[in-house]
DNA sequence: GACTCAAGTGAGCCATTGGCTTATATTAAG
DNA sequence: CTTAATATAAGCCAATGGCTCACTTGAGTC
């Protein structure tokens, strides 16, 4: 991401703030622009098939990722942070084993 | 998903463990093919900018799968699921305080 | 060295989604 | 009843997800 798109995201922000769509005192939670997935998987000492098949990914979309293709979304960046800081508790949900 | 799309689905699935790229032992998760999403915002007791901030998803997005004109991808479908589980483990990882 | 076989890289394609806008409805509080 | 907060609904475009085909790299092993 750019610095002037920094700005602009800034700027939307902001108006959604004004707006009410986002609550201004919130814990508005910090994810990261870019993750480094494959770091994160030989962390976890697995191969591609086998890390997306454990976390429910298609192969080839992990691949995209790693090989710097396409971006993971938001939403897919905030579960690798999950799976790279507490992949057993993402296997045990997965898995159907409820915790916490 | 329709019965026919599931059935390619299978036959797909097959193709990928005779080329080897998925590991045929492994444990291949299952991740639910809809996730009720409002459902699981509400059992948290969150609106949905607040749940959206607090877990780093876009309103917007968030809202089309709540309405279902968008059905959340594989990634999103787990990492929801994931946090219907165990949504303290997501904050905090998201929070910065490492768990696990 | 030559020969696999597994794992990963890289480019290209198309349908679907993510993110956003605008407008409308519903609900709760004053 | 009016207001403000919350959610529904429909439409738009760029980017991603999922997939195919072709090629490279690395660890054995013969």
């Amino acid at each position: 991401m750019s610095n002037g798109s920094r700005i602009i995201e800034s700027m939307k922000e902001a108006v959604a703030i004004a707006r009410g769509e986002i609550p201004a005192e919130s814990y508005n939670v910090h994810i990261p622009e870019r993750v480094d997935v494959a770091s994160i998987r030989r962390q976890l000492g697995l191969t591609q098939a086998s890390f997306a098949a454990s976390f429910g990914l298609s192969l080839y979309t992990l691949r995209n990722w790693e090989q710097g293709k396409r971006q993971p979304e938001p939403a897919a960046r905030a579960y690798l942070k999950v799976i790279e800081k507490a992949p057993e508790t993402v296997r045990s949900v997965l898995a159907g084993i409820a915790t916490e």
